[in-house]
DNA sequence: CACGTAGATGACGTTCACGTAATGCAAACG
DNA sequence: CGTTTGCATTACGTGAACGTCATCTACGTG
């Protein structure tokens, strides 16, 4: 069954992503699928970290961006020297994901609001239909 | 003061963007500036369309979708019939973003765990240390 | 009136994130 | 044993979102 190792294709039917988009990620350093003779073989930690780029994708987050991110997310083999730079890091990112959820509830607000304002429009359109008959 | 019109170089000074972005922004017909003879210049809705389209941005959507979410921020213009049909349409878009917020959310408390863990981690290595000196 | 300044208009260049062949190799199948 | 199937590499192509450069125009100022 899941034998932890998921070839190219069941990567890419599981995770609706191209060949291509697999490799080009790995790449640019972002999975690091081990090889079977030629062939690539994808862990779990390659399925988490795809996880991770694709949501970072959706938030807008440029690969680049993503990539550090990521490096963020295996924090147990770093040093301890770096480590107190690397939650420092994570601190920050915190930050601006909690900066970036307050605006995306604002944006939801405002979208709520027209919504409402739009349908009491129409709510009395059809009051003046109806008068009108 | 706030004449209601912005030039182009105060445009760019209150929203931190090129020239070349907001006429880019107008040939994608995001904008409407107006015109004085050869310039623009930019109104209270040019303004209010920007902050959207730069918080569009900021949430990854494309030039051409965030054009598609601002049509639903004039309601106000549409004919009854096409009204419901935009409201249907804002409602799918709400929807997209309360799921993306919901992401959002569950992306900070991955984060916020991986930095307990980290911390923990200090922690014990600070003790480690210390029962060695 | 010469001149600097602000803005306009092409038009070509660039970066990112893949798409799309063309070609090769190796195991599996009929 | 030839061929299909699955994956690999190499390399050129592409659309989005601007950057950059050259050239032009209109306006205020000394």
């Amino acid at each position: 069954m899941t034998e932890d190792l998921m070839t190219i294709r069941e990567m890419c039917e599981t995770y609706e992503v191209t060949p291509r988009t697999l490799r080009f990620y790995e790449a640019k350093e972002l999975l690091f699928p081990i090889r079977e003779g030629q062939k690539r073989l994808f862990t779990k930690r390659d399925r988490a970290r795809l996880k991770l780029i694709l949501r970072g994708k959706r938030f807008g987050f440029s690969l680049e961006e993503i990539r550090q991110l990521l490096d963020l997310y295996h924090v147990g083999d770093q040093q301890m020297t770096q480590m107190t730079r690397t939650i420092e890091i994570a601190r920050e990112r915190l930050g601006d994901m909690e900066a970036r959820r307050e605006e995306l509830t604002q944006a939801i607000d405002d979208l709520k609001e027209q919504l409402r304002w739009g349908e009491k429009v129409i709510a009395s359109m059809k009051n003046e239909k109806k008068a009108a008959e």
